[in-house]
DNA sequence: ATGATATGTTAGATTAATCGAACAATCAAG
DNA sequence: CTTGATTGTTCGATTAATCTAACATATCAT
């Protein structure tokens, strides 16, 4: 029952227009999509038999809230796409629009979700963003994978094997469920760089830092978090 | 004359089923597709009018050259997409291959090269490759970016300043045109990690290392070259 | 070689999306 | 209040993509 792709394009374009200027009136839609008007009655008449529009004749149209869902729905699906495009491909703006207005009728929701998780993750991690931005870019033009794309070395252990004064990336915490729940919550979780204050006599408890805070674990604890080296 | 997305699924599928087994039948692809024959009879038809295949009365269906041509085309970019949407967002792989079908139909040539150079760059980038994998994935679950994301501040110099046993990447070739071309002829582009291995007394020419190759730079080649301390 | 089964074709119908042409309502400016 | 100009509606037609039902041809197995 998903509506077909043009249809969508209409209650997405009255979505848009309404909030550029309160009223919208059948001809803006026309003109903003490049149909006749005829076009648009017949798309209206539709849309208002699916209860996601209201239009009386002679009036302006207005979308039902489950019109207004659908609509931001489908924005979103767009917006993800073209920020997809523009900022990660380098796709230009022109060619980024228009064709987030095809692609966004055939997205999944679980794909635009992750789609979204990926463009979040990439604005936040100034690693990833670094990478694309200049690494990506020159590899466009010049076509070759740089250095800097090297994987270095890296040793994996247990935090419980780590000395005084190390540090390490943990890769893995995997301990039983309920100390695992634990440790989760603390804040060991995959990726996070952890260092070794101190380790008391008998090796057991040993003092970590962790994203700037102090935690002491027991010797059963650490042997069971993988950690990375550098 | 974009033909329509549904023949190009005929097209795409006739191409796919005569690699797996040399004679295509109508039934195959009505099999294939989950349509009726008589639907496929009538595909065929406006393919055969478009000069894309040949289907004589109760024969086999043939590609001619330039529906060869066309369907590679469309399958590249199924398979750029699929590939896409399974390995980097980590979309499962049923609905990565659904998907893929409906958006193969809409992505232009200019998007599909750069998202072929973009999996290209991933496959290659061992340190993209990592962090997509392994700090991706974790934020898809945990929600939380990893420390390992912060970028490590970097001083940003020229090549002359650096002294014997310094290294540092290169971020940018500033030189005039045709010393700039020499240059990167010699494989001093952007991205690319350099090492001093030795400095003539007066300080001209300076000994490099790129690449594993030892490269001899005199002090105005030196001085335009902006590169990245870790 | 002769049916039964599988394959292929035709014809007629439907639905979504469009168009153009002709007609109808509304409104703003005298 | 009349009258263009703008805006909206109806109608009939077209195209792509599908379907069902009925009919036609091939092929394989005995």
């Amino acid at each position: 029952m998903s509506l077909g792709m043009a249809l969508e394009d209409y209650i997405e374009t009255i979505y848009l227009l309404g909030g550029e200027k309160g009223a919208v009136r059948l001809t803006d839609i026309a003109r903003r999509l490049n149909v006749r008007k005829s076009t648009v009655v017949d798309a209206l008449k539709r849309l208002q038999e699916q209860g996601l529009a209201i239009h009386e004749r002679y009036g302006d149209v207005m979308l039902t809230q489950k019109g207004v869902e659908l609509a931001s729905r489908v924005y979103e699906r767009h917006i993800t796409l073209y920020r997809f495009l523009s900022d990660v491909l380098g796709v230009d703006d022109v060619t980024a629009s228009r064709e987030a207005c095809d692609l966004e009728h055939f997205v999944s929701s679980n794909t635009t979700s992750r789609l979204k998780k990926f463009l979040e993750f990439f604005n936040q991690c100034e690693k990833l963003k670094d990478l694309i931005n200049t690494e990506f870019k020159e590899f466009l033009v010049y076509g070759r994978i740089p250095s800097i794309c090297e994987k270095k070395e890296v040793k994996m252990i247990t935090l419980k094997e780590l000395k005084t004064g190390e540090e390490g990336v943990i890769k893995k915490v995997g301990c039983d469920a309920s100390i695992r729940a634990r440790l989760l919550a603390m804040g060991l979780v995959p990726g996070e760089r952890v260092k070794v204050a101190k380790i008391a006599p008998m090796g057991d408890p040993m003092d970590i830092i962790i994203k700037g805070y102090h935690l002491s674990l027991r010797k059963d604890e650490a042997k069971c978090i993988e950690v990375e080296l550098e």
